[in-house]
DNA sequence: CTCTTATGTTGACAATGCCAACATTGGGTG
DNA sequence: CACCCAATGTTGGCATTGTCAACATAAGAG
């Protein structure tokens, strides 16, 4: 049969063969006409789909930011106080652990100004949930006589900073920190009081 | 007089004007043609200097790291004890703070893979002067039940996390997490068991 | 069946990183 | 002092990229 003329799915396409990229390769060396090309397309079809780079990045930043919202909730359904906190930032440092793709994007500061107003939406679902479990966490006696600001401050630096040293490359190389998932999460169940339990 | 043919001292007339675009625009809109007509010489001249973009962008992590771990010997000198560990951190996240154009570049992973041999000494001194801080702290009786690594991968991940929530669009936009340095540095201390005293 | 619209294609332009060949300068050496 | 050479800067060029405009084709609504 002739190549077809359309592709089909390109959209959806595009969106996977870029985490491929960018997981093989970086962010820096992923370029529009070199998707276009792995796709055997012409170099201006992505075009069609992301107006500029950015958005296709953005596009990516939100699929991801979803995937790491649904994680976060099935892992944290049904649990509550501190249990409930580990399992959402074990979650957190779980998806940047398996989708180092994802989270570089998500960190990209580019992408990050030029943000659509869903990717902020999805971003401010996740610290609400965080703040709502840390509140609920409060109650029950946990850490009662601090400001909810307070703790949510020190247990998404914990968090971040146990992702960014999980997948940065400056913290990997050698002689930097050994990183397997227990030693990686025990801060964190450290700061909650908890064993450092796969869960 | 007719404009001189050789510009005196390009090279560090190019890093400083770097780490102005850098603060004003982010790394994605550096290039090494911009320097140059910013600096009004020759399109190819930087390449006298650095033989490729990330050469660049390296001598200024290297740059960076130096004043870096200048600062955190200066404050940290002379103290002690968790004192000295205080000292350290909030050098580090003082620094982030200051200097996000530095810490961006300290924290983008091209440069970071091609990082050379200077880099990555500075960052293992810094790592290794932390390590050592902290030996001597648990010396005196604090946190000495546990390993040196577990101490040092959470400090590690408090005060990387603690400088990126400062500096991180993501989290300085709006509804994001409040950034006074007090704020910033409570966990920290926290951690430390020290107030939150700015020394 | 037709026609409107989404989707691809082609060709172009400017910007960029990088290279080679050439020009100029200034400092070290006879 | 004159000369030479290595360092520094310039010019022109090439390949790649993001983005746009004009055109082509397919697919589905009416």
């Amino acid at each position: 049969m002739p190549p077809t003329y359309h592709h089909g799915n390109l959209r959806e396409a595009l969106l996977t063969c870029a985490v491929r990229i960018l997981d093989e390769t970086g962010i820096e060396q992923l370029s529009l006409r070199a998707l276009a090309r792995e796709l055997e397309v012409s170099h201006a079809a992505p075009l069609r789909h992301f107006k500029t780079k950015t958005d296709l990045l953005a596009a990516l930043a939100i699929e991801g930011a979803q995937r790491l919202l649904d994680g976060v909730r099935a892992a944290s359904d049904g649990l509550q106080g501190r249990a409930r906190l580990f399992a959402i930032s074990a979650a957190y440092i779980d998806w940047a652990i398996t989708n180092p793709a994802y989270y570089q994007v998500l960190r990209n500061p580019d992408v990050m100004r030029h943000a659509p107003n869903r990717l902020d939406q999805l971003l401010t679902d996740f610290a609400q949930g965080q703040r709502d479990a840390i509140r609920a966490a409060q109650s029950q006696g946990w850490r009662a006589d601090e400001s909810l600001e307070a703790v949510f401050l020190h247990l998404t630096a914990l968090t971040v900073g146990s992702a960014v040293v999980a997948t940065d490359p400056t913290y990997t190389r050698p002689q930097g920190v050994a990183v397997n998932r227990i030693d990686v999460l025990a801060p964190v169940a450290q700061y909650l009081g908890l064993d450092a339990k796969t869960p």
